[in-house]
DNA sequence: TCGAGACGCAACTAAATAGTTGCATTTGAT
DNA sequence: ATCAAATGCAACTATTTAGTTGCGTCTCGA
């Protein structure tokens, strides 16, 4: 796989030397943000930060698909660490892992200020003809 | 598609009466979230909340991957609302559309708190013995 | 004007994903 | 002991997606 990369390649656009941890470990940032990127799984996370912990039954009673389709989602959530899952008896309770959520959230944050900053070097640039 | 859904329904997972805008238009969230969930997407976004208008032949040379490959990439994100095009010359630049960044962060904020106020709400409920 | 740089479009492949069905396993309650 | 509830596991299908190649178009500059 992958041959003749970058066509068209030019001047490189560095320059952008100091961008946080958002760029390293994107692969584990990338897979949270994919968890959520989803409708149904969104509407988990949803009903999951209510703070409580339900079982799978409960859960798929709020969605269109099978138990067995809820179930793949919660996977792919726990596998990105957004949820975590206990068994309790004959049934698995899910909760939610706000760390994750945390650090997405953080992320986003980073990506806006870094972005308000330079708009305002550009203004400054700009104004200081 | 779909037949015998809700395979194993119990007593309905409600009692999530207040959540605000996170399940409504849960396809435009979604959407966003799914932009942001592959590494290669993230890193451009990293590179362009620098606060730059960069060209595709320049975003390509930061990544392993054709300038097709990129050009498709934008325009999931673009999809998206998470970013903006704009033809200058014969070269198109991209820059951050901030606005729904933003929008994420905030659905996240939400999320975060909501876990927060019923564990909250779980603890004091235990304690109240 | 004409060549090269930057891009757009279309077709195609391979892999991932969402969703299903069917059956086996565990466990609580009668 | 036994039945039903709740879940787990595996195989399978269809759609989406990431990535490619090839070629055509537009536009700047010598």
């Amino acid at each position: 796989m992958s041959a003749r990369r970058n066509v068209g390649r030019t001047k490189t656009a560095r320059a952008v030397t100091g961008l946080p941890s958002i760029v390293r470990s994107s692969e584990a940032l990338a897979s949270i943000f994919a968890a959520l990127g989803d409708p149904t799984r969104l509407k988990l996370v949803a009903v999951l930060c209510a703070g409580g912990a339900f079982s799978i039954a409960q859960l798929t009673a709020n969605t269109d698909i099978s138990r067995q389709g809820v179930t793949k989602h919660l996977h792919v959530l726990a596998e990105a660490g957004v949820v975590r899952g206990v068994k309790q008896g004959r049934e698995r309770l899910w909760q939610l892992e706000p760390a994750q959520i945390e650090e997405a959230r953080r992320t986003l944050d980073v990506i806006g200020k870094q972005w308000e900053v330079a708009l305002g070097r550009l203004k400054a640039f700009v104004e200081s003809t």
